[in-house]
DNA sequence: GTCTATAAGCCGATAGAC
DNA sequence: GTCTATCGGCTTATAGAC
């Protein structure tokens, strides 16, 4: 049966939009982040996806293959939102701000809790996609940055990289133990403090 | 047979030091932190004890159980590297070292970066043992630094709790992508520079 | 407490029909 | 590509002897 014919003779509502491919990623997706790699089982994916459990082993080699692709793609997912900003003609108070904005958006997004979470858990399982994520995300992130602190001598860096590390660290941590370990319910610590905090402190500096 | 009748019949080297119990926990600390909760099976743990499986079910309920024991007892351990230190009375210079010096062990500490890890990783599975983590070992942490930004009023702090988080997020942050994620193999930032850095932003708010 | 033996179920992966 | 049916292995956990 086609794509096609599926999609004529089942309700519009709950018509399949794409291809059972997409449906397999897409169920994946959401199982591999609220389960990490070990506790999702190739069933319970073929579940989520409405399709039996071959047709996913037609698509995909086995289950650290389709593990594999689900993480990469949320990587480079969660990279672009980073890099659709060009932050190198701001002051350095907008820079920060800026800086921030990129951040406040993360978060504010479950998704890439999760994928913290299982980056951080299966780092030691699939230490090529924990370097993926360094490579795509932490370190271009930090080049930016740096190469910001260093085209603008006012802030008198003498270690852009590590100033840039400094920054962007304040709120990844942030969003580490409120978040991701899930701290904002003993304590809240808002955002805007440490971006408030981190601006005094950088501002500070300036001639 | 009793320990004392495993202890004369095998020799001095393999001899176990403790009880059973004790074996078990050894045993579980390390299967646990290399592979996670899901990838732990209670076979591998009663092998590497050196026990039988039933053993472990004599002792501890279930592997939930055994799991959440295991990583308390790391997160209270770790927890007293931090206390063990009172930074109150040291001038700004010395308290930021004395901070770095805190997180320097950790740094160098691959058992620390194994349980976080596995903190991430099972943080949605085992929201208690998140919890009891930023109980024991973030709040506290920063309640001190906080206190301590507090009672110095030549560090300009307006908010000394940002500040406090700024100041150890730094450090985590560098621990998490460098050890946990294992990013130091494509690109190392030191921790001295780190440090040096920081150092230099805050005594910039003095007087 | 410690052992042998095993229950009962879920796992990843595949063979073969269509 | 997609389905039915199933294989062999590994899982947590326990019953019962000592």
């Amino acid at each position: 049966m086609t794509a096609a014919q599926i999609s004529s003779s089942i309700p519009p509502q709950d018509r399949p939009r794409r291809t059972k491919r997409d449906q397999i990623v897409r169920a994946a997706v959401k199982i591999f982040l609220e389960n990490g790699y070990k506790a999702t089982s190739m069933n319970r994916v073929a579940d989520e996806a409405g399709v039996i459990k071959a047709t996913i082993y037609s698509h995909f080699k086995d289950k650290e293959q389709l593990f594999a692709a689900i993480i990469e793609e949320l990587t480079i997912k969660k990279a672009h939102v980073n890099f659709n900003q060009d932050l190198t003609h701001l002051s350095p108070e907008e820079f920060i701000e800026g800086m921030a904005s990129i951040f406040a958006i993360l978060m504010e997004d479950p998704e890439y809790h999760s994928l913290c979470r299982v980056m951080a858990g299966e780092s030691e399982r699939f230490p090529e996609l924990a370097e993926l994520y360094v490579k795509t995300v932490i370190m271009p992130g930090m080049d930016m940055a740096a190469h910001y602190f260093s085209n603008h001598p006012e802030i008198k860096a003498k270690d852009p990289q590590a100033l840039a590390h400094i920054v962007a660290g304040s709120f990844v941590s942030l969003i580490f133990w409120q978040n991701v370990l899930g701290g904002k319910k003993l304590r809240v610590l808002e955002f805007a403090r440490v971006k408030t905090t981190l601006k005094s402190l950088i501002l500070a500096q300036l001639g």
